[in-house]
DNA sequence: CCAGCCATTATTGGATCCAATATGCCTATA
DNA sequence: TATAGGCATATTGGATCCAATAATGGCTGG
């Protein structure tokens, strides 16, 4: 009642999903405690809905709840950070494989708009966005419904560290990315399951090495 | 506050823990409804705490949320156990390998306890039970809490089905599997990582295409 | 001056009450 | 007779109140 806004039906998914939001575009970094009153208070709702919200960002792996203590926005040590893309280096190729014989031409013609995209974007956050919709819009055409769930939790958890990675990185270090993103779309577009999972592959590894080797991101 | 039993101290942990169990040792089927206040009084609380178990459940792919209906018991199709199981061949390897070097003498020889009781064993609840303990027993050295964790829930969402088609085989169906747990231990003990992650590989994906032969496991 | 203990306070967890939503049945009508 | 609409009921969602727990700060004694 009196959503007011967009009127998504549910109170506690509201809050979940706004918090989510907030979580990962940066508003709160990891290790930040959160008071369920405050987030009661900020979305004019009482605290249950709250903390069914926390739940929810729980199972998302975003909120780190503690019995009786309270929730902290999820912290991944370094180690953590690498585990999440070995994971993903071994799940997502099997994800893509999935989607790729149903991209339609329209999907493709956008994956290809991101690329570009990608290449000509100067900032940061606009970096960030692109990447994760061109990746995850390769997948859209699997009907794992459950794996597909799975890599996006696995991206959430670590958006932050790629964030704080990224901006680290000049512009121009983008390259490696760009050129294997053009590999992997070039694969997709033969039909060439192998090559395709194999460069994804290469993608995240390199990605975690090249993550590694800036500790200080962690905190 | 009377606690009364264990004494973990929070109601809600412990009826999701009763839950838990319940519904991994098949006492409520897949599909089956749950309402919040027949499970509320069951454990003698309120509500609330159960809603918040529901949520934790909901977290493990135990139970089944929908909003303003209702809950119920997680049910898989046929293609989604697959999906897990095409998971699982991906993941486990990477669990293990992290986890064999760390495994001391004390573990290898439950280890082998366990392929014996296993080869031994004549009916399917202990089968399932000693199966179970054997492959996490492997992963114990892992020092990824996370990939850890997912591995666990990939095998909580999937017991009742293993549990169903295990039923259908005969005891005698099991050979291959005893044939692999063999081969698998001793790739471990001669620390083998390739060797070992092959084997598991094989073991769960054969797992799965026997599961597929049988349909009629599934709603 | 520092350590340990105790009380106070802030925050979460649980119980109860009320509101909103969904489901099923029943009736009226084409 | 079949179907659409609406009403009654069962069940979930949210708000408020109270209890329990954990962190904080001050006090006291060594």
């Amino acid at each position: 009642m009196a959503v007011g806004a967009e009127g998504d039906l549910a109170t506690s998914h509201r809050i979940a999903a706004g918090l989510k939001e907030a979580i990962l575009t940066g508003k709160y970094p990891p290790g930040t405690r959160i008071r369920q009153e405050d987030i009661a208070e900020q979305y004019g709702a009482s605290r249950s809905p709250v903390r069914e919200a926390f739940r929810m960002l729980d199972a998302d792996g975003l909120l780190t709840l503690i019995a009786n203590t309270g929730a902290w926005i999820s912290q991944l040590s370094l180690a953590e950070c690498e585990e999440m893309y070995q994971i993903r280096e071994r799940v997502e190729p099997l994800l893509l494989r999935s989607s790729m014989p149903k991209l339609d031409a329209e999907t493709m013609a956008k994956l290809h708009a991101l690329v570009k995209q990608l290449e000509e974007s100067e900032d940061v956050e606009n970096f960030l966005l692109h990447d994760r919709e061109f990746h995850l819009l390769t997948y859209v055409g699997a009907s794992t419904a459950l794996l597909g769930d799975m890599v996006q939790r696995l991206w959430n958890t670590t958006q932050h560290y790629r964030r704080a990675y990224t901006r680290l990185l000049a512009v121009d270090g983008f390259k490696s990315a760009h050129y294997e993103h053009h590999l992997l779309l070039s694969a997709i577009e033969r039909g060439d399951n192998e090559d395709a999972e194999r460069i994804l592959y290469g993608h995240i590894r390199r990605t975690r090495l090249e993550l590694a080797k800036h500790p200080e991101v962690f905190a």
